[in-house]
DNA sequence: TGCAAAATAGCACGAACGTTCGTTTTATTA
DNA sequence: TAATAAAACGAACGTTCGTGCTATTTTGCA
C-alpha cells in the first residue's frame, strides 16, 4: 500500500489529441534530471516562481530544449508536484511504515514529517508554498496538490485510528481532530522556523505533540 | 496601547537622498485609494503577485502616475503591509480589548482572530501569504511582515501571561507555547478551509482551542 | 486671480516571460 | 550502415514587467 495511486506517465494515455513523441531512452533521463532540478528550484521560489528560462540555465539547455519535454509550464509544474509527492513518500511514509502498528506508527509518522519539515527550513515545501499560491486558482497543479495532501492526511488519519484500535488511544479519540491539530504543528513548525527564525520551534512542536498525545493516551500507556 | 510602534509615513525623515515632494490633500487621498486598492488585490493575488499596471487599470489611473506615489514596487509592497497591519489592528486587536482582562480577553482575542480569518477565507491573508513568498528573501518588505507579526504574537502572550496571572490558568502555563498551539491552530484553519476547502475547519479549530485552554484552566475555572 | 508646486499622463527602455517554428544534431533500429 | 524518429537548438513573437524621463494638467496658497 503506498500513500498514492500513481498515475505516473502512462505513455499509452495522451489520447489522439496533442499526441506527443513516444520518448526515447535518452529523454526519459534528461526529463527525470529536468524535473529533479525543477523541484530543487521551486522548494525555494515557489512553483509559480518557477520559470522555464531559470530552469534552462540551471540545465545548460535551451529554453526550447525544456520545454519540449512538457509542452507548457503547467504541466512542468504538475510533473513537479508528482516528484515532490514521491520524494515525500521516499522520506516521510516508507521509514515509517516499518514501525509497529498503532502508536509507535503514528510517532514515527510525525516523527519523520517533523524530521523532513525541519530540513525544509533551509529549502521550503511546496505542500505548503503550493498551497497558498493556489488557493483560489482552479487547475490541474492546484488538483495534484490537493490530491498528495489528502492522501497524506488519510495515511495519517488511519494511523491515529489505528491507535485507537489497539486500545493505545482512547476510544473518544476522534482521528480527524487529531490529525487536524498535528497539521496545525507542522504548519506552525514551517511558519516560525523559516518565516519567522525562531529558534526554539523545533522543541516546541515536539512539546506539542506530546500534549494531543497525552490528551488521548490511556491510562497504562505512559508512553 | 496599541499592537505596534506606528513608524508611519513621516515626511520629514526622508534623508536628503531621494527626496519627495510633500504631499497635498489631493495628493494623500488619491495615496490612500491606491494603497486599499492594493490591499484589496494582494489579499488575492498575493504581495508578488501586485502589479503596478493591474493596480493602475484597477485605479483607472496610468502606471506612472501610481507609480508615482511610491517611487518603487517595493515601497507599495510595504505600504500594502501596513495598511494590513492597521486593518488587522482595527478588526482584532481594538475590539478585543474591551473584554475584560485575562481569560475574557484571551477569548476575545482568539476569537476575533479566528473571524478575521474566517472571513479571509475568501480572500486571503497576506500574513501568512507574505510569510511564504518572503521567506528566504530580506529587504523591507520582509522586515515590515516579520515585525507585525511579532507585535501580534506579543500581544497575544502578554494576554496569556495576564491569565495565568489572575489565576484562571495555572501557574505552570508556559505562555509562549500557547501562544504557539494558537497560532497553528490559525494557520491549519487557513490551510484547510481556503486551500483543502474544508468545511468543517472551523468547528474544529473551536474545539482545538478548548483543548489547549483545558490544558491550563485552574480548577474552579470551568469557563 | 495668478503662480509655484504637486499630481498625473504619456512614452520609451530593457529585460523576462511562455510559446511557436524551422532546422540541426543525436539516438535508436531495421 | 542507412533510414527514421526523437531530442535539442536558436531565433523570434507578443506580452508584461518595473522604472526613467518629459510634458501636461490640477491643486492649493498668496
Amino acid at each position: 500500500m503506498t500513500v498514492h495511486s500513481d498515475p505516473g506517465d502512462s505513455p499509452e494515455a495522451d489520447s489522439a489529441l496533442k499526441r506527443r513523441p513516444k520518448s526515447s531512452l535518452k529523454g526519459q533521463q534528461t526529463k527525470a534530471a529536468i524535473v529533479h532540478a525543477a523541484l530543487n528550484l521551486a522548494t525555494h521560489i515557489g512553483l509559480e516562481g518557477l520559470s522555464i528560462g531559470a530552469l534552462a540555465e540551471r540545465m545548460q539547455m535551451s529554453k526550447s530544449g525544456v520545454f519540449a519535454h512538457f509542452g507548457s509550464r503547467e504541466e512542468l509544474q504538475v510533473s513537479v508536484v508528482r516528484e515532490y509527492h514521491a520524494r515525500f513518500e521516499e522520506e516521510v511514509f516508507y521509514p515509517a511504515m516499518k514501525a509497529d502498528r498503532g502508536l509507535p506508527r503514528l510517532r514515527a509518522l510525525f516523527g519523520h514529517w517533523m524530521a523532513r519539515t525541519a530540513i525544509e527550513i533551509d529549502q521550503g515545501c511546496i505542500y505548503i508554498s503550493g498551497a497558498i499560491e493556489f488557493e483560489d486558482r482552479d487547475g490541474p497543479v492546484r488538483d495534484a496538490l490537493v490530491t498528495s495532501m489528502t492522501l497524506w492526511l488519510n495515511a495519517l488519519k488511519r494511523a491515529v485510528a489505528k491507535a485507537k484500535a489497539t486500545g493505545e488511544l482512547t476510544p473518544d479519540t476522534d482521528e480527524a481532530q487529531v490529525t487536524f491539530e498535528i497539521h496545525g504543528l507542522i504548519l506552525t513548525l514551517h511558519y516560525q522556523a523559516r518565516f519567522m527564525r525562531s529558534a526554539d520551534a523545533l522543541a516546541r512542536v515536539q512539546t506539542s505533540f506530546e500534549h494531543i498525545l497525552a490528551r488521548y493516551l490511556s491510562s497504562g500507556h505512559t508512553n
